[in-house]
DNA sequence: CTGAAAGCGCTAACAG
DNA sequence: CTGTTAGCGCTTTCAG
């Protein structure tokens, strides 16, 4: 039974206290609960019935300090407050809620100056069976850390170079291809691309992809055409409002993300320029935002990535055997309002 | 020093490494690092090279199993794609980090029908020094199961009635009293509630101090003007749309999140009707999109909240004492471009 | 000021 | 099929 102990804290029940109400000896329970071994079906049925009586919760640490399983997985992730974040762990937590894995989310700072990301690294290394790592913004330094610590780590939808970790990400090239080529297709021949920060590796693909299919196009990339919004709204707004006050404007912005995009949306409307009648738009990610601004949108298969990444993790505890496999998913393009024809001449801007 | 066990994965130093890297004994170590009893200048500067040199972090799970302070809080969170509760656990975030404890975020279905939120919540306690609670979807039966378990808890932002837990918030009374004032200060007579989920007390208060308002300016309340949006976007747009499109409908809005009311908004374009020449708009927590679309609306100090929260739990769990206290903070009304004065005659609502 | 012993809750490994 | 023994890494006694 539970009783108090000096904290005045219930103490929980444990392995002893559920043998001793089952009438068996602590191994008893141990095989029961674990499925390892051979129980009699009656030894079961008893333990099971102890453990309903007491409430009885296997203690996570003492198994870490045994090291077994804890069907406890760890994320670590740089910040909760993008929406396309917030989806990813999300879509991570119902995942692994399937798996029949509990998780625990850290926030690990993106911040290369940080005092003690090892800290929570080795904390989580402890408690956690492996662990499923989103940070867009944080520099290889810590990977590699978590690389050579050997625990079983899978990168979610942000990929590094140079890791040999596992990741499980969405096919960000093709797809910024595939929605360059969307706006060629509409007639557009002057198509602006407004690119996100340098740290994460996923801005470069989607620019990669955008270039090339430009070039396969036979247009000539400007490189005055490529400003950098680091992919938050208010400077994707600025670097929208710069592209579009100038004589030359462009009759298309693609943006890395669809926060930026919506900033120049906010833009174009601040200078009296019509989504898509002067100016089309196409974001990436289809963040709620996305659907409800009728914004043109690369959208990635986020539960079905997290649903991999944990199984690949999951895979990876189990055998012992790390990966250094990249599975990708392509992405879908979702065509909303507000891309549409180019338009035949270039109203200008108003100014504001 | 570190060295491979069966599992291929790098084995941490324990005290005992670094006793001997020392050349003193393990109590030595522990004493030294943990500041308690007497420790020669002379043996701790030698064990703080040793734990340098070995990179040494003492592992959690065996203090949980001595019952000793592991520095790490946990916070149990109901969802993290809603744009205020990010904000709210990115704060704790940042709390936490400055009062040097780690943070362990966990989803807990908000679903009353979950299988097993105990498994969580027993989680938590034994390796959580004390957990902090932002759960504003969740059954106060969780709550209970909590408060009976003797685990230093504080609510954060989102109080449930009927518990005895400390709490720490915004006033969510009176700052809905306050944003009513500001419409009926602008000439509106016509003011319409739209109420969020009944699962979180939050909706309540803020209808109260809608309904208080209205009635210390000499208004009769009318229920069919205080439709129900469950805090979502498109179902505060629904409720947009209906209120909108009556004949006598209302000059203004207030909606019981920003959500809710940028649904409004897009109801208001829908039906051509500008804001706020024809409909003002306010909301309530005042997210990022709040700002980006000009939108009046009520300002909680998150961080402050999150502060003051890990501040309190922090006490709770070194005197051992819980308390009951719920402490406030005023809101602030943060008048943007949604709010206006009352138009002089109501234009009709454009069919759609 | 420092060390030795004991035990937190659990499960491999080895006997029955 | 079941029980006993030992020990994971740490800290709280209690003796030096």
């Amino acid at each position: 039974m539970s009783s108090s102990n000096t904290t005045g804290r219930l103490a929980a029940a444990t392995v002893v206290d559920v043998a001793e109400h089952a009438g068996v000896s602590r191994m008893t329970v141990s095989r029961a609960l674990s499925g390892n071994g051979y129980v009699s079906a009656a030894a079961k049925a008893k333990v099971k019935e102890a453990v309903e009586a007491l409430g009885y919760i296997p203690n996570i640490s003492a198994k870490v300090l045994k090291h077994t399983r804890t069907n406890v997985l760890g994320m670590l992730v740089s910040e909760l407050r993008s929406p396309q974040i917030a989806q990813v762990v999300s879509s991570v937590g119902l995942a692994t809620k399937r798996a029949g894995q509990d998780l625990f989310i850290c926030l690990a700072a993106g911040d290369p100056a940080d005092e003690s990301p090892t800290a929570i690294n080795h904390l989580l290394a402890g408690i956690c069976d492996g662990i499923l790592i989103a940070l867009p913004k944080t520099p290889a330094v810590s990977l590699q850390l978590i690389e050579r610590s050997g625990v079983p780590a899978v990168l979610v939808d942000y990929a590094k170079g140079g890791t040999k970790l596992a990741t499980v990400r969405g096919d960000n090239y093709n797809s910024a291809f595939a929605a360059t080529q969307h706006l060629l297709d509409l007639g557009h021949r002057r198509i602006a691309f407004i690119a996100g920060s340098s740290y994460s590796g996923q801005s470069a693909e989607r620019q990669r992809g955008y270039v090339d299919a430009l070039q396969a196009a036979g247009i000539a990339v400007d490189p005055s055409l490529m400003p950098c919004g680091e992919f938050e709204r208010p400077l994707g707004q600025e670097m929208g409002r710069q592209l579009l006050i100038r004589p030359d404007r462009p009759t298309a912005i693609f943006a890395a993300n669809d926060e930026m995009a919506l900033g120049v949306y906010d833009a174009a409307r601040d200078l009296g320029l019509a989504v898509p009648g002067d100016v089309s738009l196409v974001g990436f990610d289809d963040i709620p935002a996305a659907g409800y601004r009728d914004l043109t949108t690369v959208r990635e298969s986020v539960q079905e990535i997290a649903d991999t990444a944990v199984r690949t993790l999951l895979r990876q505890i189990e055998t012992r055997v790390p990966t250094s496999q990249c599975i990708q998913f392509p992405n879908e393009l979702v065509v909303r309002g507000s891309s549409g024809p180019a338009p035949r001449k270039i109203k200008a801007a108003r100014a504001s």
